[in-house]
DNA sequence: CGCAAGTGTACGACCGATCGTCTATGCCGA
DNA sequence: TCGGCATAGACGATCGGTCGTACACTTGCG
């Protein structure tokens, strides 16, 4: 018997956007039935839990993002570049979602994390799995361009995970202010977080 | 006069450390006031609405923290120095606040940013002004550090702002991971933010 | 000084709505 | 007719919020 209903894909796709505007729990199961236009009781034969839902949610978001990702930091181009062609997408993307919904949305990971993360063990392992995936995505790019010289780094995952700390925050007040103009110092920022130190902070240690 | 009570002051400091935990919407006002020992039926008495009370904690708790801040920043002693006191400090709450409950909470304003600035005006214009403030005071800092010299940003604003943001992502995967170990790396990356760009990003511009 | 009236504080019971979840059953293709 | 996909409806619990009232305390009159 194949599947006659796409009513799992539809709550899907309604539970994204919804988690992606208004968070987990202030959501409502029925809210998202009803955006889906699939009868509430069909949830529960679709999904074992609400939470079970928000991982679904998570897995699918967080491929389709993954493969972004892959598509632009695999390229064949120089390193920085592709680095920098990713805060350009991302930029761009949370902007589209702000011209479509009217509101900067912000990262649906970085949202989830801070609501939940110290609610729920399943859902907080897999948003560290994401993160974790997403600072080694970066961790290699900036991995190669220290070998050509073009960074002067000294551990290339601390670096990672700054620049994606960057990111979160940069996108936390793009998302609080309703706005995406400062995510354009995100490159910069980036450069000057993958730049060697200047050598004069001794002046300032206690 | 009437009977005098605690009772809003024990609210205010049950809610605040359930918020920290436990987020807003997942939050029921029965359970703030199981913890504060207060009757549920004072609680309207005390406070207007839930997002009153979110407002009242927020307030609070950002009088404190700006005195905190306040304190550090405008000691006598260089201005990097102090910026460097602020994230000791920040760091040093985090971990309290992790020895004390079991689980780093993060930084409340960041957590409240994400799951309720697209859902009330009020509390999105409190949180902006908060982070205004909070902007503001790094910005001075920065400022002042850029007449000594030892600085070189061109906006020192928007170098405030990245700050800022590097502290609240890596505040959030300090939640996220519940480790504040890497919280260590915020005084460097404060340092490689207000470092003056190498001036070979021409190589890697499209 | 004593005591009741008046005033504002504090609170338990309860509201309709909605929460996440489940079970009994309709329905359709094989 | 049969089997399993899909659904309607309702479950108990809890949600944010309201309301009538008992209490504590001041006040003013006798």
């Amino acid at each position: 018997m194949g599947r006659t209903s796409d009513a799992r894909e539809k709550i899907l796709t309604a539970a994204h956007s919804l988690i992606e505007l208004r968070g987990y729990s202030a959501l409502g199961v029925a809210e998202i039935c009803k955006a889906a236009g699939v009868p509430k009781g069909s949830f529960y034969y679709f999904f074992e839990s609400k939470e079970a839902l928000a991982l679904a949610v998570l897995d699918e978001h967080w491929e389709a993002q993954r493969s972004d990702w892959a598509r632009v930091l695999e390229e064949d181009a120089q390193p920085l570049s592709r680095l920098r062609r990713l805060f350009e997408e991302t930029e761009a993307g949370l902007r589209a979602g702000q011209q479509s919904c009217g509101t900067v949305s912000g990262c649906i990971f970085g949202n989830l994390t801070l609501e939940l993360s110290n609610q729920t063990e399943p859902i907080r392992e897999r948003l560290q799995q994401i993160f974790d995936t997403q600072v080694e995505m970066v961790d290699k790019v900036i991995a190669e361009a220290r070998e050509r010289g073009e960074v002067a780094v000294g551990d290339t995952r601390e670096a990672a995970r700054s620049v994606v700390a960057q990111l979160e925050g940069q996108v936390l007040f793009a998302k609080l202010y309703n706005n995406t103009q400062h995510l354009e110092a995100l490159w910069d920022n980036c450069l000057s977080l993958l730049s060697a130190r200047r050598t004069d902070t001794a002046a300032v240690s206690s």
